[in-house]
DNA sequence: AGCGGATACGTAATATTATAACGTTTTCGA
DNA sequence: TCGAAAACGTTATAATATTACGTATCCGCT
C-alpha cells in the first residue's frame, strides 16, 4: 500500500492518512460498524490528497490492485463512509473528500481552491447561525446543508 | 403555450412566469443579449414550477413541441440563462431553478424542501458575511458560493 | 461446531447527467 | 450586401450513478 504524493501539500501526508484511518477504525469499532478492507482502502484512496476525488478516479485506483472493482464497489464504500461521517460529498464537484474531524457529527462547510484543488473543511458557527436565522424567517426546518465556497487559496492568489 | 399547474403552489403562477419572462426580455434588451425564442421557451419551462427542474425534464417538454430538441439545445439555453443570472443551478440536485430577483447580480442561497420540492432563493446578508469571516481566517478569496439548505418548508413540517 | 438471517460483495446491465465536435443557418453591424 | 460572430442542428460519446440479482461472508444463536 503506497500513498501517492500530491502537488498541493507540504506536510507528511502519510501521517494524515494514517490518522484518518485510525480514527475510522476506532469510530467504527465503537459503533459496531464493519470497516471492511475494501471500505478502508477506499477511505485511504479518498485521503490520497487534500483534494476532492472523483468516484471514477477511486475506481481506477482500486481496479489497479483489484481487477474486479466496478462502480458499485466504490459507490457502496463511499455510501458507508459518508453514513459514518468519514467522508463528505462535494456537490459542486461531484466528488468526495475525507473528513478531518470525523469524531462528531457536524455540518460540513468547504472552501475549495479552483487553482490547486485544495479543499478545506471548516466549522464556522456563525455560518450555521446565519443560516438558522434565514430559515426562521421562512419557517423552514433545515436538516442538511451544502455550503461550498469556491475561490483561491492563499498560495494560489 | 400552456404552463402546467403544480401541486406546490397556491398562487397565480402564470403571472410568475410572465413576470420572469418580462424581466428577462428587459434585461437582455439592456445588455444587448439575444434572448431567442428557444432560450425564452427554456426559461418558461424552468419557471414551470417553483421547484428545481432537471435538464432532461426540460428536454422532454421541449421535444414535445420541437422534435429536433437534443441535450445541447437545452444545456446551451441554460448556459445562456445562467450567464445572465436568470436561472441558477442547484448543485445538490443537479437541477435548475428560475431566479426570482434577477435584476442584480447576486450570490444565491437556497432553501429546498425535500417534501414538496419547493425551492426558495433568499438573500440573507449575514450568511455572506459569516462566510467572508470564515474565508478571512483561512486567507481564502471567495469567488462563488454554493449554499443550499435542505429540509422541510412550513407546509411540509 | 452448525444453522440461518443479515450484511457485504461480484457482476452485468442500464439510467442519468453533461459535453465534444463539426457543419449549417441566422443575425447584425460595417 | 458582405462577412464575421453567434446561434443552432445533429451525432456521438463522456462522465456520473443506480438497479437488479445472485453469491459469499459474517455473526449471533443454538
Ligand atoms: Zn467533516
Ligand atoms: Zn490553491
Ligand atoms: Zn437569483
Ligand atoms: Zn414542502
Amino acid at each position: 500500500m503506497k500513498i501517492e504524493p500530491s502537488a498541493t501539500r507540504s506536510h507528511d501526508h502519510n501521517a494524515c492518512v494514517h490518522d484518518a484511518v485510525a480514527t475510522a477504525v476506532d469510530l467504527c469499532e465503537k459503533r459496531g460498524a464493519r470497516l471492511t478492507a475494501q471500505r478502508r482502502r477506499v477511505l485511504e484512496l479518498v485521503w490520497g490528497s487534500h483534494r476532492a476525488v472523483k468516484a471514477y478516479e477511486i475506481l481506477d485506483d482500486l481496479a489497479r490492485e483489484q481487477p474486479g472493482a466496478r462502480p458499485p464497489t466504490v459507490y457502496r464504500a463511499l455510501e458507508f463512509l459518508m453514513a459514518h461521517g468519514l467522508v463528505h460529498r462535494v456537490d459542486s464537484l461531484n466528488a468526495f473528500v475525507g473528513c478531518n474531524h470525523a469524531r462528531d457529527r457536524h455540518e460540513a462547510q468547504f472552501f475549495i481552491c479552483d487553482g490547486c484543488g485544495l479543499v478545506r473543511e471548516i466549522d464556522e458557527p456563525s455560518i450555521g447561525q446565519a443560516v438558522t436565522r434565514g430559515a426562521k424567517k421562512l419557517g423552514f426546518r433545515v436538516d442538511r446543508q451544502t455550503v461550498e465556497m469556491h475561490g483561491r487559496c492563499e498560495a494560489c492568489q
